[in-house]
This record gives C-alpha cells, sequence and structure tokens, in this order.
RNA sequence: GCGGUCAUGGCGGAACGGCAGACGCGCUAGCCUCAGGAGCUAGUGGGGGCAACCCUGUGGAGGUUCAAAUCCUCUUGACCGCACCA
C-alpha cells in the first residue's frame, strides 16, 4: 500500500543506498550493448556544489539515464580537478595542508553528489592531486617534451602578483588574472612552455568537423586563434648594418609606407641606443613605455606615442627613406614585431603621423573619387578602392593588387607570404606549490634532463613555506630541490614549479576509461572503446580555455599514436549560467541559494526537476523559490495520481483491447501515446527539457481529467499510462519514479534498467481532426473533418460551411489552399 | 572597431512558415475545510461589448508569402566573446 503522502527524504535516502550498494549504475568496458560516453566537466573541490553543478550534473544525468534506457552501454563518470590556488591559499590563510583542504572539501561534495541521485560509476572516480594520477601527468610532460612540444624559453609573460604566479594568455581577462582579478604585470622570465602554436591551423581547420558544438563555441576558439594571411618582407637600415622584417596584411598600401614603427623590446633597440646622440631620452621612453600596464598599453583608446630613432631605412620598392619611430602600439611577439606605417591607409598610422608630422602619401582611393591631403580628415579604410600613387600598380582594384604586389615581391626575393596566429604557446609553469611538479632536473654538466618514466611521480614535498614570494613554495624544501642527475649521478636540483592545472584537466576524460590502470595512462583499448565522447556538458566559460587546450592534447597524443581519433568531444552542451534577482550567485550579492538547502526542503527529485524545466538548457536560469514550490506541487500531484488507482494498477492488466474503447479511454491513450513521442523527441533531438517536463505535466492533467470523467476505469488502459509516465520521468526524478515503479508496478526490477517506451503509431492515429479555416488569412470557422481528405475534399467541405459563404458574400474566390490536418485558406478578391 | 547571441503576457517560457501565449509561476473567483501558506474547479495579453462576438497584439520600419513571432533588408536595445594582431 502507497502512503498516501509523498515522503522525498525517506524515498531518497533509502533507494541512494540501495543503488550504492547493488553497484546499479557500474559499467562495463566489455559489453554487448553500443557505448555512449556522457561527461560533464569534473569541478574543482572549492568545498560546496552550487546550482551551477546541480544544473550541470542534472543535464548529463537525465542524458547518461535516457541512453541507458534506450539501449546503450553508457560511462557516466565523475571526479576532481583537484589541483588549484584556492587550496594553497587556505593552507597560507588557515595553515590547512592543501592535500587536507582538498580531499575534505571532496568528501563534501562527493556526498552532496550522491544526495542528488546522480548515476555515476563512482568506481571510476579521477582525482587530479592524487600521486597515481599526477605520475601520468608528468608522464604527458614528457611525452610533449620528448615530441619537442615541451620548452622552455625566456620571454615577458604574465605575472600576476597577488597569486604570485605567471599565467597563460588565457587565463588573462581584460588584462586580469581569471582567479583572483588583480592586474597582471609583464615580466621577463623563463619559463616552460606547450608549443600550441604547432597545431594552431589544425585546431582552426578540425573545428568544421565538430558539427556537434555550439557555433558560438567554434567561432570563440576561431578568434583566438586569429589566423592572417599577409606578406612578410624587410627594409634595408645600412646605417645599423641590418635588416628590418616587417608584417603586413594589407600589401596594397605598401607604397603608402612613410615609417615603421617597433616597440622598445624590439632587438634592434639596443643597435640603435648605442652611441646615440639622443641615447638618454630614448631610453627614457622605452623604459616609461615597458613600464605602463599591460592593459593601457594594449588598450585601443590609449594615445599612441613615438620617439624617431634617428636611423632610417630603404623602402625595397621605391627606395625612399623610411623612418624608425619607436613606439608603445606595437605588439612585439605579434608578426615579425615591426610594424610598416601607412598614414593614409591606418587610422592609428594617421594619428601617429599626424602628432610627429610624417609625411603621408595617398596610394589607394575610391573608384569614383579622386583623394587630396588638403582634404582628408583621416585614413581611409574602406575595404574596396583603386591604386594611385604605387608604379605599375597605379589603376589596380586594392584586391588585385594586394595579390599581385605580394606575387611580385616573392618573385623579386624581397618577401614571402606569411600565416601568422593570434595564438601564443601555451605558458604552463607555476610558482604555486599545489599542482604537478614539473619532471625536470637540472644538471651542472648535463644541463635540463628528464626525471625518468621509472621515477615518476616527483612527489610534492610537504616541508615547504607557502609564502615563498616570487618563488615557488617548492624552492624552499630542500629535500625536494637537491637531487642527482639521472644522467650523470651528480649533484643537480629540480625544477621547483607545478604545471598549470589546465595540463591536469587536458586528459582526465580519457583516464575515466581505464582509472586504474598503474602501467601506463591508460590502455589503447579501453580508450579506443570509450572515446570520443559523445556528449560533454558544461559552462560557456570554458569556450576556450580547457576545450582548446584538450583539443590539442588529443592531437599530440594522437601524432604519439596513443589515441586514434581527432577530435576529444564529439558533441558539446554548453549550460546557461543560474542567476537570482538578474545576477550571477554570489556570497557578496547575498542571492545564493544553497543546493542542500533545496534538498533539505523539498528533496532531490524536485531542485533536478525544477532546475531542467524553469528554462531551455543553453540559456541562463532565473532561480525562483516560487518556481521550486511548482515542481514540488507536481510530483506530489504524480504520487497522488498513483495512489488513486493503485487498486487498478494492483491488477497488473498489462494488456487489453485497444479496438474497443470508449471516448474517455481513447483520449487518454492518445495523450499518452503522443507524449512518449514529444518527450522522446525532446530529449534526444533537441535536449528540450523543459518541453519534456512540460508534457509530462500534460500527461498528468489528462489522468487527472480522466479520474473525473471516466464512467468506468479501464485497469489496462490505467496501467499502461502510469508505467510509461514512471518510465519517462525517470531520468530527470530517478527516486520518486523508482520507488513507485517498485510498489506499484515492479518491486523486482529498476526502473532505471527498463527500455524506454515506444509510442504506437496507431495510438496516435485519428480519424478525425479540427482544422481552422481562414478567408483571407483570417479565422473564419473551424470544423471537424476526416483526416483521409485529399486537399481538393478539404477546400470543397470548407467553402460548403455556412459561416464561410457568409464571410466570403459576393466576392470572388481567387484560390484555395488546402493544409489537410491544419487549415483551409480561402483567397477571396473583390 | 570586429565577431556572435537574443528580444513574445505581471514572471519563467511554448509555438515543422499554418488558430500566438502550451506548461509552470503569480493573480482572481468559487468549492472543500475549524483553519489554510494543503487540495480541487474555473478564469487570466490589451481594448470594446449584456452577449454570441469584434478590434488589436510577438522591440521598431519596410519586404517576401495565400499565410510571418518564425524568412529577407534596415533599425533600436540588451547581453557575450575578441580587441592597437598591422
Amino acid at each position: 500500500m502507497l502512503n498516501e503522502k509523498y515522503a522525498p527524504h525517506e524515498i531518497e535516502k533509502r533507494w541512494q543506498k540501495i543503488w550504492e550498494e547493488k553497484k546499479t549504475f557500474k559499467v562495463n568496458n566489455d559489453d554487448p550493448r553500443p557505448k555512449s560516453y556522457v561527461l560533464e566537466m569534473f569541478p574543482y573541490p572549492s568545498g560546496n556544489l552550487h546550482m551551477g553543478h546541480v544544473r550541470n550534473y542534472s543535464i548529463g544525468d537525465v542524458v547518461a539515464r535516457f541512453r541507458t534506457m534506450n539501449g546503450f552501454n553508457v560511462l557516466h563518470p565523475m571526479g576532481w580537478d583537484s589541483f588549484g590556488m584556492p587550496a594553497e591559499n587556505a593552507a597560507i590563510q588557515h595553515n590547512i595542508p592543501p592535500a587536507k583542504w582538498t580531499m575534505d572539501n571532496i568528501a563534501n561534495m562527493r556526498r552532496q553528489q550522491k544526495e542528488l541521485g546522480l548515476s555515476y560509476d563512482w568506481d571510476r572516480e579521477v582525482t587530479t592531486c592524487k600521486e597515481d594520477y599526477y605520475k601520468w601527468t608528468q608522464w604527458f610532460f614528457e611525452l610533449f617534451y620528448k615530441r619537442g612540444l615541451a620548452v622552455k624559453k625566456e620571454s615577458a609573460v604574465n605575472w600576476c602578483d597577488t597569486c604570485n604566479t605567471v599565467l597563460a594568455n588565457e587565463q588573462v581577462i581584460d588584462g586580469k588574472c581569471w582567479r583572483c582579478h588583480h592586474e597582471v604585470v609583464k615580466k621577463d622570465l623563463s619559463q616552460w612552455f606547450f608549443k600550441i602554436t604547432d597545431y594552431a591551423d589544425e585546431l582552426l581547420k578540425d573545428l568544421s568537423l565538430l558539427k556537434g558544438w555550439p557555433e558560438r563555441v567554434k567561432t570563440m576558439q576561431k578568434n583566438w586563434i586569429g589566423r592572417s594571411e599577409g606578406l612578410e618582407f624587410s627594409f634595408d637600415c645600412p646605417a645599423l648594418g641590418t635588416k628590418l622584417p616587417v608584417y603586413t596584411t594589407r600589401a596594397d598600401t605598401i607604397y603608402g609606407v612613410t615609417f615603421v614603427v617597433i616597440p622598445p623590446e624590439h632587438p634592434l633597440v639596443e643597435k640603435i641606443l648605442k652611441d646615440n646622440p639622443n641615447k638618454e631620452k630614448l631610453e627614457e621612453f622605452c623604459n616609461k613605455v615597458r613600464n605602463t600596464s599591460d592593459i593601457e598599453r594594449t588598450s585601443s583608446e590609449s594615445e599612441k606615442l613615438g620617439m624617431y630613432s634617428g636611423y632610417d631605412c630603404v623602402h625595397p620598392l621605391t627606395g625612399h627613406k623610411v623612418q624608425i619611430w619607436i613606439t608603445n602600439y606595437v605588439l612585439f611577439d605579434y608578426g615579425t614585431g615591426a610594424v610598416m606605417g601607412v598614414p593614409t591607409g591606418d587610422q592609428r598610422d594617421w594619428m601617429f603621423a599626424d602628432k610627429y608630422g610624417i609625411d603621408k602619401i595617398i596610394t589607394l582611393q575610391p573608384k569614383d573619387k579622386t583623394l587630396s591631403l588638403d582634404t582628408m580628415t583621416c585614413a581611409y579604410e574602406e575595404k574596396d578602392g583603386v591604386l594611385v600613387n604605387s608604379a605599375q600598380f597605379t589603376g589596380m582594384e586594392m584586391h588585385k593588387a594586394m595579390g599581385a604586389i605580394t606575387d611580385y615581391m616573392e618573385e623579386k626575393g624581397l618577401g614571402k607570404r606569411k600565416v601568422n596566429y593570434r595564438l601564443r604557446d601555451w605558458l604552463i609553469s607555476r610558482q604555486r606549490y599545489w599542482g604537478a611538479p614539473i619532471p625536470i632536473v637540472y644538471c651542472p654538466k648535463c644541463g635540463e634532463v628528464l626525471v625518468p618514466e621509472k621515477d615518476l611521480p616527483v612527489k610534492l614535498p610537504t616541508d615547504v613555506k607557502f609564502t615563498a614570494g616570487a618563488k615557488s613554495p617548492l624552492a624552499t624544501s630542500e629535500s625536494f630541490v637537491h637531487c642527482t642527475c639521472p644522467k650523470c649521478g651528480g649533484p643537480a636540483t629540480r625544477e621547483t614549479d607545478t604545471m598549470d592545472t589546465f595540463l591536469c584537466s587536458s586528459w582526465y576524460y580519457l583516464r575515466y576509461a581505464d582509472p586504474h590502470n598503474d602501467k601506463a595512462p591508460f590502455s589503447p583499448e579501453a580508450v579506443n572503446y570509450w572515446l570520443p565522447v559523445d556528449q560533454y556538458i558544461g559552462g560557456i566559460e570554458h569556450a576556450i580555455l580547457h576545450l582548446l587546450y584538450s583539443r590539442f592534447f588529443i592531437k599530440v597524443l594522437r601524432d604519439a599514436g596513443l589515441v586514434k581519433i581527432d577530435e576529444p568531444f564529439t558533441n558539446l552542451l554548453t549550460q546557461g549560467m543560474v542567476i537570482k534577482d538578474g545576477a550571477k550567485m554570489s556570497k557578496s550579492l547575498g542571492n545564493v541559494v544553497s543546493p542542500e538547502e533545496i534538498i533539505t526542503k523539498y528533496g532531490a527529485d524536485t531542485a533536478r526537476l525544477f532546475i531542467m524545466f524553469a528554462a531551455p538548457v543553453e540559456r541562463e536560469l532565473e532561480w525562483s523559490d516560487q518556481g521550486v514550490e511548482g515542481s514540488f506541487r507536481f510530483l506530489n500531484r504524480v504520487w497522488r495520481i498513483v495512489a488513486h488507482f493503485e487498486t487498478e494498477l494492483d491488477q497488473h492488466v498489462t494488456s487489453y483491447d485497444t479496438s474497443n474503447l470508449n471516448e474517455e479511454d481513447k483520449k487518454l491513450r492518445l495523450v499518452l501515446h503522443s507524449s512518449i513521442k514529444k518527450i522522446t523527441e525532446d530529449i534526444e533531438q533537441r535536449f528540450n527539457f523543459n518541453t519534456a517536463i512540460s508534457t509530462m505535466m500534460e500527461l498528468v492533467n489528462a489522468l487527472y481529467n480522466y479520474k473525473d470523467t471516466a464512467k468506468t476505469v479501464n485497469a489496462g488502459l490505467i496501467y499502461e499510462t502510469i508505467s510509461n509516465l514512471l518510465l519517462v520521468m525517470a531520468p530527470f526524478v530517478p527516486h520518486i519514479t523508482e520507488e513507485l515503479w517498485n510498489k506499484v508496478i515492479d518491486a523486482k526490477h529498476s526502473v532505471h534498467k527498463e527500455p524506454w517506451p515506444k509510442y504506437d503509431p496507431e495510438a496516435i492515429k485519428v480519424d478525425e481532426v479540427e482544422i481552422l479555416v481562414q478567408v483571407n488569412g483570417k479565422p473564419k470557422d473551424r470544423m471537424m473533418v476526416s483526416t483521409s481528405l485529399s486537399k481538393d475534399e478539404l477546400g470543397k467541405v470548407a467553402l460548403d460551411s455556412p459561416t464561410v459563404k457568409t464571410a466570403i458574400g459576393d466576392k470572388k474566390v481567387v484560390k484555395v489552399i488546402a493544409v489537410p490536418g491544419r487549415l483551409v485558406n480561402i483567397v477571396v478578391k473583390g
């Protein structure tokens, strides 16, 4: 006998225990069913789950359970991206060891996840800060190193003073640190880089393979990689005894060059300064520019400043003198680090020339107009025009001229075509403690040496001071720093930096395939079976960072023969944020709703249902306490209607005569089968979980309606309806459905192991349908007609309607459009 | 500046080019109840009408179409990404 009242807490605790004991969601690598890999981005163990997590995992859980019910062997794992700064900050502030802080948080968050009833195979849990994981992260570093893709190089890098570490380009948002939001400064340091730029072209090109990714994410990656085609050529600088190479995408404006600009970082500056009469002032200027913050320096709004170097170079085509200027508006690490200045073709150059009185030459103008320096007030930056003052290219259309001039320069050996990328190499060193140590040893004799594979992992020491300042805390551990050289056996020191945590997360989805392997990061059989991830689900904030790094990793691993795939994630679903009162939930705004609080009040099923119902997955979800009540009310309605029909259900009438149904039965059966169809399509094809749920609500409403209107209860139909209702609801609200299934349908088998229901096409066929009759597009009448009518017959019936006749009056019927099953539109004139 | 997304009742949101507002929240009225912050029933875009009904309506202006929230052009606003990348 069912309880009269729905009591979520008792039900949920009980079933969670049973699922855990029976290992209901355990998955095997050898299973005859087709595989499906459903993955949610693993969390950083910050301490507590927030609503964003709940949304992420609820979506993943619905997809995973739906696929299981549809006959797939589904891999649905969970783990912890557990290296990172917050653990270290806890150590500094509260004197708690980072490992303890992290593991405590993991335990708490895992408990919260279990309270949500998520269908993870917990036996496959991975934790990136554990030795059995970071051993392989280090192993991958070595793989990259051996393939020449991990290199140490000196360069101006992003430095966050608050976090005391360097950052990758991708981790600098608007000139600020992605974690602490403090301003990032440039520092010249020797750091480890992964050469992601070697794969720039493929990372761009293969975006076209990702048909299951949102356009938005692909566009963001495309822009981030930023491929551009242009011409690289050099200006001769006889006075400095060297050449000055520049890069341009506007070869057509080459005859308009009147100066060349270089940044203070440019190697030529040293030569310029030597014996320069203006040395002091130039040096002062260079230092001033170098000390400007990065945001200021790279903002398009900041003033363009420069100083004439005192040296000129020679235009390769005209032989004219071209002044060399040192400026603050050129990026040293893009292209050749020097740029040609064309005042009439580029607004920045125009303003710069105006300010410092540099010559301007018009070399491009509109087809139907002649430009003059006397009347021009800004550069001509239009995307069409004709060349003037450009020797043999004068009169040529600009796009044609771009090619022609480039060809000419190549023929004469003056320059060559060049492709440049905005993407920079991935800086992976971090001067932090809580990360995987870089497995490198520095030997006075042998230089840079890899730690042999058999000695991995290089373990994190525990005898460190966290207040090391600009150096990694690892440097404070004597026992860690001093070692012997693996090559010569002499005394050596270890690299004290750790790896960016994004490296740990670039391969975790591979480890789930084979999580306990201690011989290799994974076996080829396991990854070949499970990978690629069929459905990846996570926040848009990783559009570039994690998703780009992971794609890069897979390409390198593929080239190393470790995997056979080109891309890690076939389909990507980017969920929207959970907000409240129009703003992101945050402690400082005081608008945080904690998942635990909701689970305590209504249970996990309500929380999951509401979060799936309140908004389409990709859009922002506005949290509404009243909305949650509505979801809870719905589950209560389900419970009561099942309880109401318990007597009929107990008879287990699993079949009935469908050819002899009364009106109420027919109606309910139609709603049932069209609901199954709609819900299946909503989940499978479009991820329209919100409308899938509204369809379930309609089905429940139909059941209530049946209860009130049916003169007799058809026990077979009720059994069919309620068992199917529980099945389609199961992925969304696993506890209540399991309980009801167990009590009234099948006490022996889990609802979550049942096959997904199929609708009966016969049941959704109707003999008669209501169609709308329009006259000139305006609704005039509606009528029940047989579905077997042809278009012509439909038109005739419509024209016969008295209402329609009145509406037509004495006007002339011009055309009749009939759409079977929908409407007839009669076009009249006069 | 470049690239992208979006705009529908009081609110969250539905709607293969085919009856706009499904479903839910909120609100109103009624029933049930000692009571209700429980449950049930009905109503709920705006304007008009006693009424059957009529007019109007998807940010704005045009266009395509028998038919437009949906397609096209322009425009306004909001949000997001990149941004001195030569």
